[in-house]
DNA sequence: CGGTGTTGAATAAATATTCAATCAATCCAT
DNA sequence: ATGGATTGATTGAATATTTATTCAACACCG
């Protein structure tokens, strides 16, 4: 029988509310310190409604979890029309950005928070492994794209992919657990680009 | 039992017991879920002990993550009288070794384990900043030295120090939270070597 | 009414920490 | 040397605290 929806609060409205609780409350303590009644002083309503949405700590965490992934990825692959190295460029000015964007800071803190429980978790390692696939796949399709237009040198797609990969998984993991000058680190990454990628650098 | 005419127990020896049996129970249960109990269970003697020798929980941690610390910057440097490009070899092979090695694993899933602390603690962020900051002096001092006897181009030292090491740390947490191909990476940190350092190419 | 959202208080379970008692080695006074 | 006091290590059980989860009751809207 389709029940209808009332308007009181959206009940998708109010998991939304569940989830960016657990998102402040992440950023303030960490997610080892992360705990319901935390969440709860995150969320305008009572702390024990997040029982009425989610069945438990455990399941509200893996939602958060996929609620955040699916947000990295939509935000992958908007970089317009331009060529391979602007393109790899405006990633790494959207991942390399200043500490002092909110924003980014808290987005980076929540990964490497929960990317840190992939180490033991089994169904968080699963969920990484696919988010850095699609991560590196995208990668991979701008590395090829440059080597078939001849802007890049003849290199391996996934190997670069990879290793790219890597190295912005790095860069966000010190930014939010170390005293780090990323502006070195901006240019580094495009000097990269430039010698191990740019052809015409030769 | 044996027992020499030693002093009680050793004390340190105790110590260090606590320390590894905190190892075990962090790869066993990650940080997050690591607990006295856990670490007890990890430890020959009683539970209760680990207060005779630390004031909690929090001394505890700190102190391991002192000793982790230590033990890994007592590993660096020394890669004996090779060649600059050599010695980033060697430190490559340490640091992406296989996944198979059972004691790289656990230090690496430690060290990702704690460094997701930083995120909030600062007194963590504080030690994860000195320890990036001597690692990267060492990568920093290897690249100097073959700008400087001309293997290497004249590249900033600081500058790609700090790079290889954000990639060396996205490396190993790659390779303790997702499945990724590491021989891939090492051979991509091979050619990054090659072409962003090596000066021969030209 | 009947269902869903919401709440605060109650309960259950996990976790950290303390403690009194025991043991074993060292020290000291005879 | 010998034995009793002293000290530190060790234990299991008890307590305190934190954290997760449940529940009965209430409010609202159809």
């Amino acid at each position: 029988m389709s029940s209808h929806h009332l308007f009181p609060d959206e009940p998708a409205e109010t998991r939304i509310g569940i989830l960016k609780a657990t998102y402040g409350a992440l950023r303030e303590h960490g997610y080892a310190d992360l705990t319901i009644e935390r969440i709860g002083e995150h969320f305008p309503k009572s702390t024990s409604l997040i029982y009425h949405h989610y069945d438990g700590k455990d399941e509200l965490l893996r939602d958060f979890l996929s609620y955040l992934l699916e947000d990295a990825e939509a935000d992958l692959g908007i970089e317009g029309d331009l060529g391979p190295a602007e393109r790899l460029g405006v990633i790494f000015d959207r991942v390399f950005s200043p500490d002092d964007d909110p924003e980014a800071a808290a987005f980076r803190q929540a990964m490497v928070g929960l990317r840190a429980q992939a180490t033991t978790d089994p169904a968080y390692r699963e969920h990484f492994s696919e988010h850095d696939a699609f991560f590196r796949d995208r990668l991979a399709a701008i590395v090829r794209e440059g080597v078939e237009d001849g802007t890049f040198r003849d290199v391996d797609p996934e190997a670069v992919a990879t290793m790219l990969h890597a190295t912005i998984t790095g860069v966000m993991t010190q930014q939010s657990t170390a005293d780090v000058d990323h502006s070195t680190l901006r240019a580094e990454a495009e000097a990269y680009v430039e010698t191990r990628l740019l052809a015409d650098g030769r």
